[in-house]
DNA sequence: CACTCATCTCTACACTTGTAGATATAGTAT
DNA sequence: ATACTATATCTACAAGTGTAGAGATGAGTG
């Protein structure tokens, strides 16, 4: 399944709350920047459409949606085709930028090299 | 400056080479993928009016185009904007998921290892 | 009951993208 | 000089995307 950026900008506010109305993710996205509510409710039936989102309630004539695929399933195919798309395939590239360009805590540092020391430890060990 | 999936896959074509016609170009994409002369074509054009192309020389009838935009360049606003979308700007989640579930070498992981212990020494001596 | 407001539904449109065909034209070989 | 071939140019079109307006319709209010 694929997501345009408005779809996913949509589906953002559905995988960072149970259940919202098409008036709500309105409002919320108009608090970053202007759009009619319109223009939110197309990409929201768009998105039920092709099964990405799902009706989990009703209240008068509001209608509630809900994801209906996870987020985690749907950055899975996005990392993979980004990084065949911009880096040839290569990920190393990706990690090199990420770790040397971008923001990072200590916190952050810590917990990537923790994750680096397990995998050299999988690596020997397998 | 944007690209479309195809005109990247087209740029990649002069960035890993100095100078290329559009039938080279066309050879080269055709050997992974079936595709007309024209549609290559049509996105050199796009490319060219866009200024990511330019003509470095002509031979015969035969045009050489060469990237006008460092691919360095054209990765780093790419990379911001998928973050953005996809990881709401938050990098480390992006790091994290590189680390852990992409393939990654011995050498991979040792050259990532040099790279955070020099970002934390930079944290504390900054 | 009549009205109004919120919400939904339907339709539409311009722009981008991927794709290709038809046609023109300049070199090249005979 | 003629015909052939490779290349370029131009035009086109369907699908997807971002966007919005007009109109229907149901729910609560006086």
């Amino acid at each position: 399944m694929e997501f345009s950026d408005f779809e996913l900008e949509v589906m953002h506010c559905f995988w960072g709350a149970e259940h919202q109305s098409a008036p709500q993710v309105h409002k919320s996205i108009c608090s970053k920047r202007d759009i009619s509510y319109s223009a939110v409710k197309t990409i929201i039936d768009r998105l039920e459409k092709k099964g990405a989102l799902m009706r989990a309630a009703q209240e008068g004539r509001t209608i509630y949606y809900a994801a209906a695929v996870e987020r985690g399933k749907v950055r899975l195919p996005m990392i993979k085709q980004f990084i065949n798309k911009v880096f040839l395939g290569k990920s190393q590239s990706l990690a090199v930028h990420l770790l040397e360009e971008e923001d990072l805590s200590l916190d952050d540092i810590q917990y990537l090299e923790k994750i680096l020391k397990e995998r050299k430890k999988a690596l020997k060990d397998g």
